[in-house]
Formats: structure tokens, C-alpha cells, sequence
DNA sequence: GGCGAAGCTAAGCAAGCGCTTAGCGAAGCG
DNA sequence: CGCTTCGCTAAGCGCTTGCTTAGCTTCGCC
């Protein structure tokens, strides 16, 4: 926690790991599908024709449609998280979450088409996904909660009502993930202006 | 523009003007059902049996699932437009932008269930009724932006992107339709608690 | 008291859904 | 070579979907 930035704002989301190559295509597809129209309204021929395969090959690689989201929700919302710690530094818990805010926002704007199936197909999960992707939810929510907590300890940073305060924080860089587009100017920036605005919510 | 308050923090939000009765139960429940499923994952059996009638009586009363969605966002939409609009009074632009932002969250929160629809079904309406809808949203977010601009015009706020400012003040209130569930606090002091932080955002 | 309109239901239709089955060709390997 | 495994397709199964049709009852009204 909070030790060197390993320098990147936003980390690279690749997929190599998912072999072989057609299981990657699938799931990249998915993403796509799900981001522009939802979960419910995607259907496995829609994924399979993205992928360039007929719909029987989706099960050759995963048993179910359900289960191609739980591998997106599970592997975005872990990338979310390494993102957040590898940000978790600075001097000071201002600094800190500057840097987080800066970070799990320009995240939430470069990769807005995984984010969305992060932050809005949670309901499509089985009981059993939803539950392990909660967890780390609840991981993200922790890690900007301490930095709070810390820059009260301190009396570096001014917070009224804790919970309330994370969720807020949260809300901000999530909320990115519904409107934002290409066009509406580059991560970077944006993730820098929501810094600016976090850490001006939270000052003494 | 920024009159007297007329004091509700939230419009009551009633559909007697929704006739006959039977129109309104199958409203209510497709709204009940659609911020619960989504509107794709909610079939016209589950919304005529909330409203305890047979499948076919959907259709006396509207012409498609998709015109009912239709009706609750519009009508969603006006509402929250409205809210803001009554809650635009204060002598300054600070408390102006205070009094707004408390009352558009604590609308959020109170109706979770029409702002999930509000906020979050505009993919599955058709391009005219999205356009339409897309007219009040345009209002709605103008509404922010004229008392932001009015405070960097007046030098009582500090407002460096004024568009970025907009849609992140937005962001706050909106994004409370997402998580917002009654056990996580009352509507009232959590529009309290939106409004400080939207306040400390841009005070100079 | 006859009659049309309003509000509803039972039944069902065509289309599309997630997913399965059967089988084919290419690659790897003894 | 002979045989298995892997990745894939064509076809289609059982089911659910949004919506329609035909017909029933209840009501107001002249």
C-alpha cells in the first residue's frame, strides 16, 4: 500500500492470459455487446458474429453466457483495484488520494466499455459471481476509506460522515463510466480535474 | 429562474394523472420492474401480473412495452427537471448551487426506482422518444451549469472547466440512483452531505 | 331495454432465445 | 499410418418473448 507509483495512470488492460485466441475474441466481443447494449439484450449470436464463429463455437470456449460476463466483471473489477493500489502513493493522504482519484478515474474514462460491465451488469451475475466480485468491490471501497481515515487520524483532511464521504468519492469516478465517450476530451485530463474536485471536497 | 423556493426538497412524485386506475398500476409496477431488472429482462407478463391482471390487458392501455418505458422516463424526467428548477433560489450562486444539489440528490434517493429508469433505460427507447427525453436532460444540465457560470461571472465560485464541472456536480447526484437503497440513510441528510461537497468543490 | 363503448381474459402465433447434438477437418503424436 | 484431441459448423430443440385475436362482461345512456 501507498509505496512507489509504478507510473502508469491507467494500467494496460490486456488479454493475453485468455487462450487460445478465439476465447479472446469472444470475450473482447462480449464486452463491446454488453457495453452498447447491455447483457440482457446481447445474444450469443451477436457475440459469436463479433468473434467472426458460428454461435455453437461461444461453448466450445465458455459453458455459458453468464459465464463470459463473470469473467469480464471478475477480471475488470480486479484491474480496478490494481489501479487503485498502484496509485496508493504520496506523502500525504492528500497527496494519496489525489493520486487514486486521478487514477480509478482516467480508468474509468479509457476503459468506459469494461467499466460499464463492471459497474452496471452486476444484477446478471448468479448469486455465486455477484458474491466474489462484492468482494472486491468491497476491497475498492476499503481503499479509499483509509486514505480518509488516515487524513482524519492526522487532521490533514477534513471528513464529516466517513461512509458517506467514500461513496461520494466512488460515485464521482464511477458515475464516469455512463457518459463518457472519446470525444468528450482525454482520460488524462479528466482524471486530473476529478483529483482537483475530490481533494477539494475533503480539505481543511 | 431562481424565485422563491417553493420548499419540498422532493416533488411529490403522484400519477393521478394517469387514467384509469389500471393505466396507472401497470406504470407503476413496469417501473417497480424495470429499476429492479432492467427493462430488457422484464417481460410483459411480469408487469401485467404486478398489476394483477391478465398479459393482454397491457396492451388496452399502451401500445408497447417500449411506449411504457417511454411515459416513465418522460414523466421521470420532468419531474427531476422540476425539482431542480424549484430548488433554484438564494441570494447567491453558492446557495443556489447548495439548495439545487441537495434537492436533486435527495429526489435520487427518494425515487431510486424512477431515476434508475431515468437514468440508466435510455438505450432501450426509440431514437424519437430518446431525442425527446434528450431535450429535458439538456435542460437539466444547463440548469447547473448557469448557476456555476453565474458564480464565476459574480467571482463567488471557483470554476476552472465549467462544462467538467457541470457534468461532475451531475455526476454526484445522479450516480446516488445506482447504490441508493433506504437502509443507507435518509434521503433529506444525504442531500445535506451532497450539497457540502458540491459546494466545497467549487468555493473560492 | 336495446346498444355501443370500455375493460378485460383465454388462447395462441410467429419470431427469437440460450444452448445442444452430431459430425467434420486439421493438427499432434506414437 | 492410425488414432485422438481440438476447434469449429450446420441444424435444430424446447422454450419464452412481445403482441394479436376473438369474445365475454359490465356499464352508461337515450
Amino acid at each position: 500500500m501507498h509505496g512507489v507509483n509504478v507510473s502508469a495512470i491507467t494500467s494496460p488492460l490486456v488479454w493475453e492470459h485468455v487462450q487460445p485466441a478465439a476465447a479472446r475474441r469472444l470475450l473482447t466481443g462480449a464486452i463491446d455487446a454488453f457495453a452498447e447494449r447491455g447483457f440482457q439484450a446481447t445474444t450469443t449470436r451477436d457475440i459469436a458474429s463479433r468473434a467472426g464463429m458460428s454461435p455453437a463455437a461461444l461453448y466450445v470456449h465458455y459453458p455459458s453466457k453468464e459465464r463470459l460476463l463473470f469473467e469480464i466483471s471478475r477480471y475488470g473489477h480486479q484491474a480496478a483495484l490494481d489501479v487503485l493500489r498502484d496509485a496508493d502513493s504520496g506523502d500525504s493522504p492528500a497527496e494519496r488520494l489525489r493520486s487514486m482519484v486521478e487514477a480509478f478515474t482516467a480508468w474509468h474514462a479509457e476503459h468506459h466499455t469494461i467499466a460499464r460491465v463492471v459497474q452496471y451488469e452486476l444484477a446478471a451475475l448468479t448469486p455465486e459471481h455477484l458474491a466474489e466480485v462484492a468482494t472486491i468491490r468491497r476491497a475498492i471501497s476499503a481503499q479509499i476509506e483509509q486514505v480518509l481515515s488516515d487524513g482524519v487520524a492526522d487532521g490533514s483532511l477534513a471528513v464529516d460522515d466517513l461512509p458517506g464521504t467514500t461513496l461520494a468519492v466512488l460515485s464521482l469516478s464511477i458515475d464516469v463510466a455512463r457518459w463518457y465517450t472519446p470525444h468528450r476530451g482525454d482520460p488524462a485530463a479528466l482524471g486530473k480535474l476529478y483529483a482537483e474536485l475530490a481533494q477539494r471536497m475533503v480539505q481543511t
